[in-house]
DNA sequence: TTCTAAATGCAAATGATTTGCATTTGCAAT
DNA sequence: ATTGCAAATGCAAATCATTTGCATTTAGAA
């Protein structure tokens, strides 16, 4: 949660979430703040993009922001997810509580559900799989967002 | 379901449950039974080799297996899945009714879940998203199948 | 400052899925 | 039954997201 009477810099933001372990390196900290930025998962062609149009001069390849979202992931700091409805892989900083989306199938909006709704149901989901872990989920509910209804 | 005394023959049950409109080739008959005789949702790959496998004389394309299963899936007989956990998708014929499944991660079986465990819950899902119009939702428990709890 | 393992950029490889096109086939009209 | 034509097929090549190999650069420890 940002300060409003000591806002935070990048650099104290990064300092204080970078990962153990992993080499700061330029790449990595724009990817970083690209992720921090974006409120909503977002997926590596977007973040190309927006490197490369943020930074003419440089060039940020593709290989290198997928190795990095691969790193982040293995860090434990970002969340991939893979939406049916979306031909790309998403990622997203981690907030600690996982999250699932309601994803406009027109504009690709993707807004967060306050609350897992599997959390409350976890004991009938699990007792209806007897025999099976379950280790994790991926829920992802679809439709049209107020300004796409049709 | 199939009764014991008169049992369905593959063509008692193609032909009272081919689409609307769909023209009848061989291809797309032995596609839907290979679906038929799946109790578990397959991919076009692995459609692919069972038909090869079993008619080694002949050749059914990759394009004509996608191209049907897309065909199929319009005409509204089968439904595509699309797992974070697989790599490819997944394509089963329609039971009437929607469901999900445990997937494990080691073996890759797919244990169905006996109801959608979001039934009950809808409002409160809907509840969460004011202004938004859910059309469907997508569900993927994943951990660790009784024979290979690690 | 120096050194080395790790990170980068680029181009080429992958792997699932799709598409273009020439040939074949289902099936409706003869 | 035969014919005709749109639709379906097989094949190879194209896509498209993601991954990988390799030569070069760089972070950061010594």
């Amino acid at each position: 949660m940002t300060c409003k009477i000591h806002p935070e810099s990048y650099d104290e933001i990064i300092e204080r979430n970078w990962p153990e372990g992993v080499k700061k390196t330029k790449q990595r900290i724009d990817i970083f703040k690209v992720l921090y930025a974006n409120q909503e998962p977002i997926s590596a062609a977007e973040i190309f993009t927006l490197l490369n149009k943020e930074h003419p001069s440089e060039m940020y390849a593709f290989s290198t922001i997928y190795r990095n979202l691969i790193a982040f992931e293995k860090a434990g700091i970002i969340s991939k997810t893979v939406l049916s409805t979306e031909e790309n892989a998403l990622y997203e900083l981690k907030t600690g509580k996982h999250r699932h989306y309601a994803v406009c199938l027109k504009c690709h909006k993707k807004i967060p559900l306050g609350t897992c709704p599997l959390h409350e149901i976890s004991h009938e989901i699990a007792h209806s799989v007897p025999g099976f872990e379950i280790t994790g989920h991926n829920l992802e509910v679809y439709g049209y967002c107020k300004d796409c209804t049709p």
